[in-house]
DNA sequence: TTGCAGGGGTCAA
DNA sequence: TTGACCCCTGCA
C-alpha cells in the first residue's frame, strides 16, 4: 500500500503501490492536478497546495512531513485501502474488466473535499474536460484564496464565497447556464440549517436524495459526488461515456442507463465505483 | 472565415 | 421522450 521510504529536508519518499499519477490523475476524478515540465505534478487539495514527484516506483512529496502525509495524503490518496486485492477480486470477474484493470492499474480512487467535488460535478454535465478545468481554474482565479507556498492555482472557493457572489460575477467564469445551479447550490447550503449541518454523516441513501433534490443535479452528477467525496464506493455513475463501453462489452446493443445500473449493482457489488474508474479510462484512452 | 456538430446532464413541457 | 440550455473545440 505505501511505506515510507526517506525523509530529505522537506521532501518525504513515499513508495506507493498501485499508484501512477497519469492514471490516477486523468480518469476524470479531479480535475486540479497538473504536470509541469520538469514532470512535477501540482495540485491544491482542501485549500493546501501539493507537488509530487514520480519516478514510476517512488513518489516524492514536497513540503511535507510524516504526521501531514498520515493525516492528510494517506486518506486522499486512498493509501490505506489494498488495491491488489480489489483487482485481483474485480479481474477474476471477467476478462473485459481484466483487461481494462491491466491498463489503468495505477489508478487510485481520491478521498476528495465534499463541497469541490460538488460544485466540481455540477460544472461537469454536459461538458469535457479540458473546459471543465477551464471554468474551475476561473472560479478559483475569481473567489478562491491563494495557497501558501509556490503555487500559481488559488484554493477552491469556499461554499460563502459563492453563495455571496452575484449571477452576473459567476458567468465571468464562462460556465454558462450551469453557473445558475452553482449559485443556487450554494445559497442551498449556506442558508440555516444546512449552513450547520454536517450532510456528510447522513446515511448515502439519504445524501443521494437530497443530492437529488437540488436543481442541476442529476442521478449521474449525484453518483459522481459521493463517489469521488469518498462517501459511497459501490455507485457506479453512468454517462455517455460508460453507457458506450457497458453495451460494447457485457449488452453487445444498446441498453437504457436504468438496466445498466441494476446489472452494475449486482456484478460488481460494493466495489462497482472502483470498477467503474478502470472502465471509464479504458473507453476513454 | 464561417457554420455546424457534439461534448463526462438536467430540466421542463 | 425530446428539445433547450452556454460555450468551446474541431473540422469541413
Amino acid at each position: 500500500m505505501f511505506r515510507i521510504i526517506s525523509q530529505k529536508g522537506n521532501h518525504l519518499q513515499v513508495k506507493m503501490t498501485n499508484f501512477d499519477p497519469v492514471h490516477t490523475f486523468s480518469c476524470g476524478q479531479c480535475f486540479r492536478w497538473n504536470q509541469d515540465h520538469d514532470g512535477v505534478w501540482s495540485g491544491i487539495v482542501s485549500g493546501t497546495g501539493l507537488k509530487l514527484l514520480w519516478d514510476g516506483d517512488i513518489c516524492t512529496f514536497g513540503d511535507t512531513d510524516e504526521q501531514e502525509l498520515m493525516e492528510k495524503w494517506v486518506p486522499y490518496f486512498d493509501l490505506d485501502t489494498d488495491y491488489t486485492e480489489i483487482k485481483r477480486e474485480l479481474a477474476m470477474k471477467d476478462p473485459c474488466l481484466e483487461k481494462a484493470i491491466s491498463y489503468g492499474h495505477g489508478i487510485r480512487l481520491l478521498r476528495q473535499n465534499f463541497t469541490e467535488v460538488l460544485f466540481s460535478f455540477i460544472l461537469s454535465q454536459n461538458n469535457n474536460i479540458p473546459r471543465i478545468k477551464q471554468i474551475i481554474e476561473s472560479l478559483c482565479i475569481h473567489f478562491g484564496n491563494p495557497v501558501q507556498g509556490d503555487f500559481k492555482q488559488n484554493a477552491f472557493p469556499e461554499i460563502s464565497a459563492l453563495a455571496n457572489a452575484s449571477l452576473e460575477d459567476l458567468n465571468r467564469c464562462r460556465g454558462g447556464y450551469r453557473c445558475r445551479y452553482l449559485l443556487e447550490t450554494a445559497k442551498i447550503f449556506s442558508t440555516p440549517p444546512l449552513k450547520s449541518m454536517d450532510i456528510q454523516k447522513l446515511p448515502t441513501d439519504e445524501i443521494r436524495k437530497f443530492l437529488l433534490s437540488i436543481p442541476g443535479i442529476g442521478e449521474k452528477v449525484a453518483d459522481c459526488i459521493l463517489l469521488y467525496s469518498g462517501l459511497d464506493r459501490s455507485v457506479f455513475p453512468i454517462d455517455r461515456w460508460i453507457k458506450r463501453v457497458m453495451e460494447k462489452l457485457y449488452f453487445k446493443k444498446e441498453t437504457d442507463v436504468q438496466s445498466i445500473r441494476a446489472f452494475s449493482k449486482e456484478y460488481f457489488g460494493g466495489l462497482a465505483g472502483i470498477a467503474q474508474q478502470y472502465l471509464f479510462y479504458y473507453a476513454r484512452e
